[in-house]
DNA sequence: AATACACATGAACAGTCATTCATATGTCTG
DNA sequence: CAGACATATGAATGACTGTTCATGTGTATT
């Protein structure tokens, strides 16, 4: 097979080669997630340590209800799981594996300045 | 040191534990261009084969002139980068290291079903 | 029970962005 | 050089989204 053939052939089977809209939703929703300042910041609050809605808000200097917004679009994507003590929700990340996908698209943005 | 404290100082060091704005932009700019459907079938597609702007239209469905679009912020990302051959253009991946990121972000949509 | 505190949620607005259409630039062929 | 082909780019628009303001829900204290 030549190379212009092969290249057809591959071209004709991307859609079978790329993941299908249901789980490609699943992972660019994530990503999305991911995308935004406030978000990311709040993530990298939580990879340092557990902690409420109200040190998140002062922490990093946001109003209560942006951080609840923010952190019910990471809750219902399972990145962060909130736990009730009293009056306060304590929010700790649900796998720590995003830490390290921060620090690896980190280091990317590093290396291209 | 009690426990209250404790947070209270995680708190106050927040700020200097988590990415400045510089920073951070660069790699939130990342994640957004991954968090969108095209331009993540666009990154899967290159990493299966190198591929000219009218084989990606065409083989992802796609107009175009979309195309070009999503590829020039992935250009301007250095995601992507594209040889002119004659009349086409073959693009290709930066970095093989995106494809990773992609598969490690699909395992963990993947793990919360 | 009443008040205060902590968090969640709904509505609304402003800004952003993906896509399309039209057109421009670059390259090859005859 | 004229026409066709491949890609890039600009403008316009409809949809989406982050933030704010107002208010609702849940919990503790007195």
């Amino acid at each position: 097979m030549n190379p212009e053939n092969e290249h057809q052939a591959i071209v004709t089977k991307l859609s079978q080669l790329i993941p299908q809209d249901a789980e490609l939703s699943q992972i660019t929703a994530i990503f999305k997630a991911l995308g935004d300042p406030t978000r990311a910041r709040i993530l990298y609050a939580l990879g340092v340590s557990k902690l409420s809605v109200g040190e998140l808000a002062s922490g990093l200097n946001l109003t209560q209800s942006n951080i609840s917004h923010q952190l019910s679009v990471l809750r219902n994507l399972k990145l962060v799981v909130g736990t009730r003590n009293g009056r306060n929700v304590h929010y700790q990340l649900a796998d720590k594996h995003i830490i390290s996908i921060f620090q690896q698209v980190a280091a990317h943005a590093e290396e291209r300045v």
